[in-house]
DNA sequence: TATGAATGAGGCTTCATTCAT
DNA sequence: CATGAATGAAGCCTCATTCAT
């Protein structure tokens, strides 16, 4: 007994190298433009070996984007909900930080992510997975509505509509991530950190009460 | 007398039947789930047909982005240069609702080219017609960056680094549109009139001094 | 009275004028690698006219084909008939002299014709014209084996099979001129004039008794 | 252990399998009328498997050719180089020999290499294959012109030009393979031994000084 | 009658997925 | 379980032919 726990552990190694593989051609090459057979190679397994894992190409590239929505609402709900009594500008600014920090650590799901757009989605998944992927991005907006909600009734934030304040701050993070991403248009420099730090305050600057 | 012109006409027609066609589904569907043959149905013309107008599926969904870039450049460029003297707070409202305005009235080509992130584009597109799209998307970052230097200079606006800054409100706008593009995330009420103007508020307002 | 002379006169240049584009062009590329549209530009006419005159591809260039079997046969059945009692070498030197130059003359049809193994012609003509064209070609190589076969008659000629023998001579002559027609392997320089008529020595050598 | 080699020889026979499938359907139809679904259900495999073994249809048709030429003259040059002493004549009656025996021994793949013009080849091979198939032919002219003037110079063969005479003998030979290949015009019976011997001795009888 | 735009069948090729070993 | 060869559906594009003007 120890062998069961290594083959699991290796199972999981497995898992976790094709999904780098996948995320490292998705984010250089785009979804449609990366084969299996690529990020099989990628992972130096055989192609077959891929699909014991991800019973199809949509379903591995799901399995990169639903935890990170996933995960990213649990532990913003759970900030947000934390802290009910504290100033709506200071939670912000948590959630902020915190969604820099988890970028920061491990950036590349993020690309992932952001490569697609819902619509997109649409013909790539069934029906159940593309509800819950749907639901998930809306529970992400509504929390953040929720936020800012509160933030205008403790007369902290201006008495704005939540709804498009919500979109344009995740879509703002969003597109400067996605625009950042290929250093072409910046000139090569690369000024992520600096522009994303300076929209949160930018954000955070429009919203407050004076 | 006037056949000519009439055939002219038709084929004007036809061309842009083709193109709002390929806009249609390639926001609906993106480009890659968009086959060439849906193209041509929902233009109600033939397969071989598109091609009299377009060498190629890459060289239509180009000649969608470009003029887009291109017109864009040209009317923003004289916008900045002609208002030299002007607070650059009031130029950069303009240029808000320039880019809103144009949108509004012909907003199809948009989505085309929110679609793509540049790295998309690279297997897509010839090196010319490549550098020729990245050289149109620097420009109009430069542009951008100028204006704000400018404001700053006239200490109208913060001490802020334009670049990143430049880059902020290229992807508010561009993320903005892209998301609210399916109702499916806003709940179905469309918010994105209302989301652009608070964001070219929200903006302007993070950019003052004072 | 007049008008329909010169009428059809234009229709009789313009059939010409095709027939050249076409054989340039078959010559050039070959018959597969050559479209419509570029005959019909090449003959500086719309491509719908070219179908007014040929009702198709494969019509063109049968007919381009045929007339060269046909005359051929016309005039070498000719000579061979009409000198019955002269001894077969020398109705044998006049024919090739005859065949080589009537293909100095007018050289471009002849590139046409070798260009097809009549297995290839199978798929692209219908019934009855690729029997008339077998035809030709058989009645061709047997007015050649007759003349053979007189020659050995008469003890000019050693006593070979004739079958084989007008074969091998049919073949050295289209071999060559196939050969021949690119520059490529005989480096630059045109032999075909001399490479002919060593030929035509050589095999008439090679037949005569003693 | 055999699994390997197995494996090995079941991709060797199917590689076999694909060339004589494409070479009986080239012969066949021409390379322009078969279709790669063809050779593949002639093969009783999948299009896509043909694929795993030929990178295009170019691709398989000069792996048909060039090994062909290139085995020729390796063995063309080894017989003459081998016997710089021997009467011209015999080292040719070898020469004819050889290339008869291996005709008759693998005659399949000649018919293929009969089948283009190197000005059909300009299309369809890339700039590199194309060299080094036009070079490969030259090359095997330019090994006959040598056994040529060798013999003239040892009095044997009569003081022609080698040049347009090589050209004879190899057109001579390709000719006849390409005529008799289909029995339309022999009439159904199989004259092609015969014919080729009878070509040969020509051949030979009109070089011979004397 | 001449034109050339429109048509759509069909070819080559790719690649997600299956399956025998 | 892992492998990678085999499969065949589907996409882009060409071009012979038709047809409205």
């Amino acid at each position: 007994m120890g062998v069961a726990e290594r083959k699991q552990r290796e199972k999981e190694a497995r898992v976790e190298s094709i999904k780098n593989s996948a995320i490292k051609l998705f984010t250089e090459n785009g979804y449609e433009n990366t084969t299996m057979a690529e990020i099989a190679e990628e992972s130096e397994i055989a192609k077959g070996t891929v699909y014991r894992f991800f019973k199809s190409k949509a379903e591995l590239i799901f399995s990169l984007m639903e935890p990170l929505l996933s995960d990213y609402y649990a532990q913003a709900s759970d900030i947000i909900n934390r802290n009910e009594k504290e100033p709506a500008d200071i939670t912000f600014a948590k959630l902020f930080d915190f969604f820099f920090e988890s970028f920061q650590e491990n950036p590349a799901p993020y690309d992932t992510f952001m490569y697609y757009k819902a619509d997109e989605l649409e013909p790539l998944f069934t029906n159940g997975r593309l509800t819950r992927f749907k639901n998930l991005m809306r529970m992400n907006l509504r929390i953040l509505e929720k936020l800012i909600a509160r933030g205008i009734e403790q007369k902290v934030f201006k008495p704005v509509n939540p709804k498009p304040i919500s979109t344009i701050i995740w879509n703002t993070v969003l597109g400067i991530m996605q625009f950042e991403q290929n250093r072409t248009f910046s000139g090569g420099k690369d000024y992520l950190k600096e522009t994303l730090i300076q929209a949160g305050d930018m954000l955070l600057f429009g919203l407050k009460n004076k």
